[in-house]
DNA sequence: TTGTAAGCGTTATCAC
DNA sequence: GTGATAACGCTTACAA
């Protein structure tokens, strides 16, 4: 491939000249710039990035590590983080992490050794101490790993509450709430601490379903939403901690020959693109997930830029009423 | 951060005797080599890969451009892609063209400019021309760009066999199939290929619906659908070319009326785990999107070790029958 | 067993 | 207006 040299060689010019023309840096002649980019596309030649970045240290590559691209949460996170990278310049690096502590350091290490210019994590393992030695910036998800880390998400003790009082407003008598694991200091437990504080308020009989959500496991989802069914026909509410898991409940529940949203009522939570391929549509709590990219490219541009951005950003959720309660 | 003069310096070695140790290159002694460690690890070094991949000429990134990663079939192929290329020691830059050329364009330029050791091409635009300078390895999905560029697709042909002939085999009388945009190049029109074969074979009456797949509009789907259901009310098949669209037709029947699979029966393509989340789960033809993940890093990865690899690539399909058919 | 120095492809600094 | 040259952080002959 074609370097500055050969560039330079071919217009019959030095290096610094062709730098100057391709950055639009100091004064040029018209004759000059026109010999230098002839030269340029007479030889394909395209700059190294890699050299550039050596030298400016700065990759303008984000790291974003997931779970699982495969999961819609995160498919349409990441969909929209390339989408605000794009315009302001910056790569993304892809990493799912499985939920394997060991791939996740793996990774922060990685993206540490390519000078990235910032992390996005969204991946929970419990390992916080990796991120000490990390120097460039970082902003995560729905978890708070440390007071200085600034951090993305949404009013999820609102979201909670939003949909158990739906629930509860539609006359449902007894709730299931299925969430994940309470063990992680996830932000997102905030909602069964909405869910319980509103069914005991109102009285409503109540049971908390745990799923290991270390493994996104569709078998396992579907034989606990079965059990659930099975052990307490009585279930008139359900509040899944996803879309996905509400999905599930959706299927198992015709399955059991209960009718949605007569007999037992369904919420969701994201909001993501699935919870409108199902029939009724799935109700659920959106969670805004175009700004959740658009203001975590931001804070890591800014943060690269020198400046110093808030640490809690709390997004607003919203109930989106459709046809499981 | 730390660099390999730190570590030298702090060691009281050259910086030779460093990367010696860190490569595991030439004789060392035990002695140095504790020396060296200790420094390394009391400095925090991670060595810097940008470096490393200027003198190497690879930068160890392959590059994956899809249309959008947040439909499950390109979020659940670049979770694939991402499991086999991390094994290979490679990391994956993440690029969502939108379906739009101009973008598409420049993200071909700017994975050139960071000198990627390949790409894989999961979008459809028609600048053919862009890759003829390419000279890194490359490969697609779906579609044959030029003679000499391998492609990993699979026998779609057989795909829209197995459909069409399901549905005929089910009683269906009136088919609809609805597919993409015909015009773009694609390997998977073969499956309407097929769908008219058999459907003409057996005599069975039929209609073939383009979707503009330039976008993956989602409120197009169902008004799409809903017209069709609307237009034909004697249909009592539906071949659709994605689990997201045999969603939006089982979803469109239900709302009609219409009992699935008494009524209609639906058949869809990919076999994204979006079909199990459903009721009734959606029949359809299974495309093998972990094979495809493996292969493309594979093909890509001979190349870059200067092997010359199969040209065409069509894995085999398989009818998973479920409740829609 | 270890060190010196050249070079990877750029850009910034300083001359001319 | 343009050109040498040093540097970015690393690896690799080639010496010692």
């Amino acid at each position: 491939m074609a370097t500055i040299h050969d560039v330079a060689l071919k217009a019959g010019v030095s290096v610094t000249t062709v730098s100057r023309v391709m950055n639009n840096r100091g004064y040029i002649s018209e004759a000059t710039r026109t010999k230098v980019y002839a030269a340029m596309d007479e030889l394909g030649y395209q700059p190294n990035e890699i050299a550039r970045s050596l030298l400016r240290k700065q990759s303008n590559i984000l790291g974003l590590i997931v779970p699982s691209v495969s999961h819609p949460f995160f498919s349409e996170l990441a969909d929209r983080i390339e989408y605000y990278a794009y315009q302001k310049g910056y790569k993304v690096l892809l990493c799912n992490s499985q939920l394997d502590p060991v791939k996740e350091r793996d990774y922060i290490e990685m993206l540490k050794r390519n000078r990235v210019d910032g992390i996005m994590m969204g991946s929970h393992t419990l390992e916080v101490d990796d991120f000490m030695s990390l120097r460039s910036p970082i902003i995560t998800f729905d978890r708070q790993i440390r007071e200085d880390i600034p951090y993305i998400s949404s009013d999820n003790y609102e979201g909670g509450r939003l949909a158990t009082e739906r629930l509860v407003s539609q006359g449902c008598r007894k709730i299931a709430h299925i969430c994940g694991n309470l063990q992680l200091d996830l932000l997102a437990n905030r909602r069964t601490d909405a869910f319980r504080d509103v069914v005991q308020r109102h009285g409503v009989a109540h049971l908390i379903i745990q799923t290991d959500m270390n493994v996104f496991d569709q078998a396992r989802y579907e034989q606990l939403l079965r059990e659930l069914l099975v052990a307490h026909p009585d279930i008139d509410g359900i509040f899944a901690t996803s879309d996905i898991i509400g999905a599930f409940a959706l299927k198992e529940c015709e399955l059991a020959g209960k009718r949605v949203p007569e007999d037992v009522k369904i919420i969701g939570y994201d909001d993501v693109n699935a919870a409108r391929w199902l029939s009724p549509e799935l109700t659920t709590i959106r969670q805004p997930i175009d700004d959740f990219g658009k203001l975590a490219v931001e804070l890591l541009s800014k943060q690269v830029e020198g400046e110093t951005v808030e640490i809690r950003n709390a997004l607003p959720v919203e109930l989106v009423i459709r046809g499981t309660a």
